[in-house]
RNA sequence: GCCCACGUAGCUCAGUCGGUGGAGCACUUCCUUGGUAAGGAAGAGGUCACCGGUUCGAUUCCGGUCGUGGGCUCCA
């Protein structure tokens, strides 16, 4: 009995099988589109035999980490292609990503889009052989000798952070230092395709070395591969940038500059609808509005010390000798008002809110339409509290965030950034601060992923990141808590006591920023806007033109009670005004013909194609009013 | 800022292996008054991003600048 081990299969059936059975013998009964092994919660090949009693379980190529190592493996693919057809290339690192992989090569001269059609076709032979993978452990010197005499001086530097022994996977004649696991063989990528090559950098520093990447993907099945190509295509349909000018909201010129957004009468409406909405939302939560200059004069900038920090970010200008900085941040005018009188115990907490325009230099390969832009304004507040009211006021930002993302539907993801090396403050303030942004997550019952030491010098933060069409996420909503500003600008309170206190300030936006926020959501809902948020609701639009007197009092009807509607009385087909506001996604078109005059009545179509029956312009009216949100 | 690619009419894109350019949509005018996703005809519209160089001649080749896209880094 010596030579049998107990296993437990993943169904929970327990069996004694031979040691040494090779978990790919185990796998085929079970899966046969198994990539790899589970056991005792440890990644393994299918290569690899079973020496002791384990619970196994396989991981299919269906699974999301099966489709990650099988886009390790393809990356590795990839690698060798390269390798074969450019023997003087250097490895680098490649992983798996979300939607693929990628590899970064160092070589004298760089990829064309006829290199990778090369390199996929060499991949596609290198599939066809079905060559297996190998694994084998050697000591780091062992690694080190074969990567020397490969030439392959980025592994050999990688290999120096790791630990003494040290896996190698080769297929067919191509070596890579890896972890692991991999497929069994490179039959198992069904489909593949090389997407795109870029620059970047060796361990993502400025500083270093250029390399290249190659990005691909990679699907167990054709089918797969073609689906997501698919979606890529639907998620270009619906980038903000092409919607932008379709629907007219926008446009970035290169006559104004770069990353400076002009909005359009459409996209302005759709601003000012979120501001009003913004303003009453805050209103209703206890802030106070304010408005802070666009320009402040350079001496406050150096106090705050964001001519130290941030000057590069920062635009400048002079008049008269006097230098100024226009703004990049809102806050220094709030920490004037604070200061602008002295501040009891009793007053706090004391919450600004600003609709504030800033502006930042951000360097010109990071624009990307209204996400990324230069000039921007923040939906920014700044509250100003005791430490004992830090954890109720976080709370009821997250609560804030949180209503507000349910309102646009949104799904959204939480990030808690903790304590940075370079940083200031107590530890004690710290800990009290990041705790109260973590007690404030679990009341709301909210996961987040932790960010070990990405926090501000200044304090720990919370941000939300939404996505784009093209699954990027982006912050918006961000949450700091800020010990520096109130030392600095020596913002202080008069406690109970009748002594001097300093209050803790926290720096929080909702929305982010306006563009920002603006861009995500027309991704979000591809354009066709709910009705509260489409700038135009409806388009009033007569058959002929004997409906035009008719059609003239029902559009002063609508526009008085406040319906953002448009005329549509150009001597037109009706088909073709209603493929008109169908490609303007327009919520609602209103038809006006004979009928509806003889009536009095208008006979709305929705933009999903649905006509209605026609009804009086009060019982429309009413209509657009029930799908207003209810806060 | 860095790497790569790109820049032709308002938009989407053809095109010229160097001899000053086209289509569709949009726009203007005319005909048409038509009931739920494109009625017809005619017309107008371009310093081929900008600046230099090569050339008898450059939108085309070369260099630079600006801008855009995909990444990297950074951020709302």
């Amino acid at each position: 009995m010596e030579d049998q081990i107990l296993i437990t299969m993943p169904d929970g059936v327990k069996k004694l099988i031979p040691k040494g059975t090779k978990l790919k013998e185990l796998a085929d009964q079970w899966d046969k589109e198994a990539v790899a092994a589970q056991i005792n919660g440890m990644l393994l090949d299918l290569s690899r035999s079973v020496e002791k009693d384990a619970a196994i379980s396989f991981i299919s190529v269906h699974s999301k980490k099966g489709l990650e190592i099988l886009r390790h493996s393809a990356s590795h693919v990839m690698a060798q292609a390269v390798k074969e057809l450019f023997p003087t290339v250097k490895l680098t690192f490649g992983p798996s990503t979300e939607n693929g992989f990628y590899y970064d090569f160092d070589y004298d001269r760089t990829f064309t889009t006829q290199d990778l059609e090369m390199i996929e076709k060499r991949m596609s032979d290198i599939v066809a052989k079905d060559e297996p993978f190998f694994r084998n452990e050697v000591t780091k010197e062992e690694a080190i000798k074969e990567f020397r005499e490969m030439g392959e001086t980025y592994k050999m530097e990688h290999l120096e952070d790791l630990p003494d022994h040290v896996s190698l996977y080769r297929q067919g004649t191509f070596i890579d230092l890896c972890e692991g696991p991999h497929i069994p063989s490179t039959g198992r990528i069904k489909a593949f395709r090389l997407l795109n090559v870029s620059g970047t950098y060796w361990r993502g520093d400025a500083r270093n070395r250029v390399l290249q990447r190659i990005y691909g993907t990679a699907f167990p099945a054709q089918e797969a591969l073609e689906e997501f190509l698919h979606m890529l295509e639907e998620a270009r349909k619906r980038d903000h940038r092409k919607l932008g000018r379709e629907l007219d909201l926008f446009s970035l010129s290169e006559e104004a500059g770069p990353g400076l957004v002009i909005y359009h009468p459409k996209g302005a409406m759709l601003r000012s609808i979120l501001e009003d909405f913004e303003k009453k939302e805050h209103l209703k939560r206890g802030y106070q509005m304010v408005i802070g200059p666009q320009l402040l004069r350079l001496d406050l900038w150096k106090q705050s010390g964001h001519f130290e920090n941030y000057r590069d970010k920062m635009y400048f200008t002079k008049v008269e000798d006097a230098e100024y900085g226009i703004k990049p941040m809102n806050c220094l005018a709030h920490m004037l008002i604070y200061k602008s009188q002295i501040r009891s115990y009793r007053d706090l907490p004391i919450r600004y809110f600003e609709l504030g325009t800033v502006y930042r230099h951000e360097k010109s390969g990071e624009l990307h339409g209204l996400l990324r832009v230069r000039g921007f304004t923040q939906d920014d507040a700044h509250i100003l509290c005791r430490p004992d009211q830090l954890n109720d006021e976080i709370c009821a930002i997250i609560e804030f965030v949180d209503d507000v993302m349910k309102i646009f539907g949104f799904e959204f993801e939480m990030e808690l950034s903790t304590r940075p090396e370079k940083s200031i403050g107590a530890d004690e303030d710290w800990d009290r601060a990041t705790q109260a942004l973590v007690n404030a997550l679990q009341a709301k019952n909210l996961p987040y992923d932790v960010n070990e030491g990405e926090g501000a010098f200044y304090g720990p933060k919370i941000d939300v990141k939404l996505k784009d069409a093209l699954n990027r996420r982006w912050q918006c909503a961000t949450i700091q808590v800020d010990f520096a500003m109130p030392e600095r600008f020596d913002l202080t309170y008069v406690g109970s006591d009748g002594e001097r206190h300093r209050p803790v300030m926290l720096h929080r936006v909702v929305l982010g920023a306006m563009e920002r926020f603006i861009g995500v959501l027309i991704e979000h809902y591809a354009g066709a806007f709910p009705v509260w948020l489409a700038p135009t609701q409806a388009v009033l639009m007569t058959v002929t033109d004997r409906q035009i007197p008719y059609a003239e009092g029902v559009y002063q009807q609508l526009i008085q009670k406040g319906v953002r509607v448009e005329k549509d009385f150009r001597n037109e087909k009706l088909g073709f005004k209603i493929r008109e506001a169908q490609v303007q996604k327009i919520p609602y078109m209103l038809v006006v013909g004979d009928r509806e005059v003889k009536e009095e009545t208008i006979s709305p179509r929705k933009r999903s194609g649905e006509t209605l029956k026609s009804m009086p312009v009060e019982d429309f009216i009413k209509q657009v009013e029930s799908e207003y949100p209810t806060l």
